[in-house]
DNA sequence: TCAAAAGTGTTATCCTTACACCCATGT
DNA sequence: ACATGGGTGTAAGGATAACACTTTTGA
């Protein structure tokens, strides 16, 4: 009745206009997330114990963090830990807390092994900003193929993959990745059924994304799309910014994150009647055109009144033809 | 390097205008949550594991259900199950997921020790129907007196239980329950510390809320709060209620949930504009007054199109005096 | 006829959306 | 001077909040 616990990190950031995640490759495998063992005797909560791996893997020192979510599940919905098992073997069971973390400096000490990643990377679908990406438009036909023309497949593709009108709905990552497992579309699917059935033929990395040890592809889903849908209720988005930033700053990395183009005017309207922001005077002399003032989080706001996050004013140019 | 997991149930109804959650009560302790021990070489997934021992416990068949969150904290965040020992005894760890079911009928076969108890008789804080409760009155100077008069504390004060004009959010269920744990003004406090201090003297029930076994008050508290905000972006009311009820039955069971009352006719506009219901041109008689046309839930939207929850648009009457 | 609850109309205000334009700097 | 990004004004439309009012039943 025992069983054994596995605590996993999602710790991401923005670099260059690109949302990175934290990932730790043993040479001549699948990129994975740091992982570790939760000691029942020595650790005396979750959080301590993920803090203290994730340093001692990756000489990195976590920031903001929460749990995600428990996984548990045997079978196709959750594989085991990547020892190579088949899903019937029941020796080494382990259930794992996911964690997310956040950081402003994805620019740090890399140690062995660890690697900060682009999340398209694993989710080549999920970056709208230049339009509807070359990912969706590839997975339209094999989706509609695994669907057939009944209602309850069809529907679900329409509505997750934005397909003929839907609007696309960013934050559905996990149920979008979960329907490609689904599908038999994601390597990790076959492979955790013991190469069974190879529904479709295969497609590249750059349309269904990269796969990842265990199901850490499941949990960094889990992690991007709880990111998100935060964004908009709490001011999180800071936990990725340096203390000074520009506004356009600001914006590039809320898009980076959310993986859609916002409508600069009324974005800063929003901002500004948060009053979460305060300008400096300062300015900033690299942007190229003109210099724009940089600014700070009033971190002081958090304990004095309610927040919210951010509203996503969504530009609708380019960015949806779908 | 093992543990047992444990899973915890909050399963939740409206039943007669309050909010009622499904209790286990051995005779002479404390009431407790459903729960069960999990499997790792019986249990395919947590889910079928709650279902089976909650409906052997409680002889009830859940029907919608979500994990909550995993709580493995040693010490005073979240004590070890509740056989009696102390928090320095580790020699059984318990960590224990937690899960929130919804149902619309409370009214069912009552098995054994297990009954529907009013969440109120644990948060008597958290209800504002009838204005601000006697319970954040008769609490006010207790936390006043632990807070003191510097800013940290005192501003968390203010923003969780809307003294001094701040507004009350009746999402922060669990951030009020953890900060009256601080304070040590719960039972569970000073029990899981051992009988150790009592930084104050004994409140009733009637204000301080009943105890319950564990850590199970802290995981109902997430589950109410987790309820409340998701009730405004997914149509989870619905799972609480019969296939058919009228307009003001949906309110009054918002209202029971969210513990607070809502403006009627911005509410029913705010309703028809989701197109989440459908009237069925019949009505109830049993109103009292004039009979009531009654309504059935849409389900068919829900894989069909995006769906957000309800709108909750406030009463200001007497509702607050802060 | 009156109490009780259902159900409706209307307005002021605010927020969101969308459009077009001006400003400051480096090359 | 002009390209580049920073930064702003304003008007239309829709959602929200707050008013007060009519309708239909049972006692």
């Amino acid at each position: 009745m025992t069983a054994v616990i596995g605590l996993s990190a999602v710790v991401m950031a923005v670099q260059d206009d690109r949302t990175v995640v934290l990932t730790v490759r043993e040479p001549g495998q699948s990129a994975g997330l740091p992982f570790g063992l939760f000691d029942p005797d020595g650790d005396r909560t979750f959080e301590l114990a993920l803090r203290r791996f994730v340093t001692a893997q990756t000489r990195f020192d976590l920031g903001y963090v929460e749990q995600l979510y428990t996984f548990g599940d045997l079978g196709r919905d959750a594989p085991l830990a990547d020892t190579g098992q088949k899903a019937e073997d029941r020796a080494a069971r382990v259930i794992s807390v996911g964690y997310l973390g956040l950081t402003p400096q994805a620019i740090d000490t890399h140690a062995r092994n660890s690697y900060w990643s682009d999340i398209l990377q694993f989710f080549p679908w999920e970056d709208w900003r230049d339009g509807c990406p070359a990912a969706v438009a590839a997975l339209e036909s094999p989706l509609r193929l695994w669907a057939g023309p009944t209602p309850p497949r069809l529907d679900r593709i329409r509505l997750l993959f934005a397909l003929d009108g839907s609007p696309w709905n960013e934050e559905r990552v996990l149920e979008r990745y979960e329907l490609l497992y689904e599908a038999g579309l994601v390597p990790e699917a076959t492979r955790d059924r013991g190469e069974t059935l190879l529904t479709q033929r295969a497609l590249p990395d750059s349309i269904l994304g990269e796969a990842m040890i265990s199901d850490h592809r499941r949990i960094l889903a889990t992690a991007l799309g709880r990111l998100r849908g935060k964004l908009k209720y709490r001011p999180v988005i800071f936990e990725m910014m340096a203390p000074e930033f520009t506004l356009s700053a600001l914006q590039r990395a809320v898009e980076a994150v959310v993986g859609m183009t916002l409508h600069k005017q009324n974005f800063r309207r929003a901002l500004e009647r948060t009053d979460l922001v305060e300008g400096l005077g300062r300015r900033d002399q690299d942007t190229g055109g003109r210099p724009a003032e940089l600014f700070r989080f009033r971190r002081e706001v958090l304990g004095t009144r309610p927040v919210s996050g951010l509203s996503l004013p969504l530009l609708r140019d380019e960015a949806s033809e779908t």
